[in-house]
DNA sequence: GAATATGTGGACACGTCGTACAGTTTACAT
DNA sequence: ATGTAAACTGTACGACGTGTCCACATATTC
């Protein structure tokens, strides 16, 4: 049911007033995502509301009020600490591609995010309603991010104008996914090298002859 | 623990001699992966031994027997029910690739094996040791062929000889399971023309200029 | 103090799991 | 026929997570 939750029960910004009731504490709350994502980063498998809610010393009553389940509450807690990830450098559209495929090297190579990332992953293959929300929280950002920066290539005549915008961005994202996710492939800043380099031809305006 | 149990129970064809006891049922083993295929089919979420068992009209302690467990059996179910994929075309290194997603796409979008796989793809995206099994007894026979096209273009000419082999199969496979699973994107023959147009250029010994 | 919303803790029925065990069925061997 | 061995059945059990309910305590506003 909820999806962010910005500052419920807190002050409503404009109008300065408060909702009567006890408010939402918020100490609380963070307690909770952070035991969330500490439980999916050491083992996925005991991601459950019980074990959530002990180790962030808090009753279990509290957690179905404000979230659907775990996954709810994993999908929030990381989309909170990996905002870094969204922030697009300077350079050419495939310098920027490149910086941006890094990012998500790094997220699924810290012990503290991969976790958590593949939960998320599991639930979205498993079943079509947490697929369009995975796909929409945390995919979504992020090939949104990407597809500008492709969008400007084309623009500025770096890349061709015939391109396949989201199939060039599945070639260059999804190999990274599928290592992290099914082959258990290493992550690496040559993987990334690799990646771009076989794509670049194929995109480039002005292909590169060898 | 069994991975593939092909014939126990039965006749050892070398020594023609049975093992002592009650053979196999092998019609019962039919009925059960078909069942376990089916339901995996129609709601991955109700895969369990017990629906199984009801569905192939059998004790849920046989299962128990010749199974780890509900994944054990739709694998299991789903290599007998895909061989077919493994089989390879004639045609040039990049014919040969493209005919192989064909093949994916096809899977993947197939009724009787979408959901199969799915379920299985969850299960490898959560837990370490199920992601190598879904590597090995998956992905392994279709990127050992897709390897050996590759090197085999590589060696008569047609592909670049300094082309990263895994890579270049992760370029182009992956983003048929990133769509199928994360994204919910529609797969089509169109998407793979397009797949193989990006690449091509980077892994082209002679690269097409436009 | 009254009203209101948050948070607690215990209880319940439900479903799945993994294991155990006694009993039956089906084959082979003598 | 009788015995042996392994497959298969049916049932039961404890353990665990789920989802929901309810009475009660706590914090804040009006």
């Amino acid at each position: 049911m909820s999806t962010y939750s910005p500052d419920l029960g807190a002050d409503s910004i404009e109008t300065g007033k408060r909702n009567p009731g006890r408010p939402r504490d918020d100490a609380r709350r963070e307690r909770i995502l952070a035991a969330a994502l500490e439980i999916a980063a050491e083992d996925p498998a005991r991601v459950t509301l019980e074990q959530i809610a002990n180790l962030a010393g808090v009753s279990r009553t509290t957690l179905y009020k404000w979230w659907d389940g775990p996954y709810d509450m994993v999908l929030e807690a990381l989309m909170e600490r990996t905002e870094w990830s969204l922030l697009h450098a300077e350079g050419t559209a495939l310098e920027r591609l490149h910086d941006q495929l890094i990012d998500l090297v790094g997220i699924m190579t810290d012990p503290a995010t991969e976790g958590p990332v593949r939960l998320l992953a599991s639930g979205a293959a498993a079943d079509a309603e947490t697929r369009s929300r995975f796909s929409k929280t945390w995919l979504g950002p992020r090939r949104r991010v990407a597809a500008r920066i492709v969008r400007e290539g084309i623009a500025n005549g770096e890349l061709r104008e015939d391109i396949d915008v989201d199939a060039v961005i599945d070639t260059i994202f999804a190999p990274i996914y599928e290592r992290a996710f099914f082959t258990g492939a290493p992550l690496s800043r040559e993987l990334v090298d690799t990646l771009i380099a076989i794509v670049a031809p194929g995109i480039s305006a002005t292909p590169r002859q060898q």
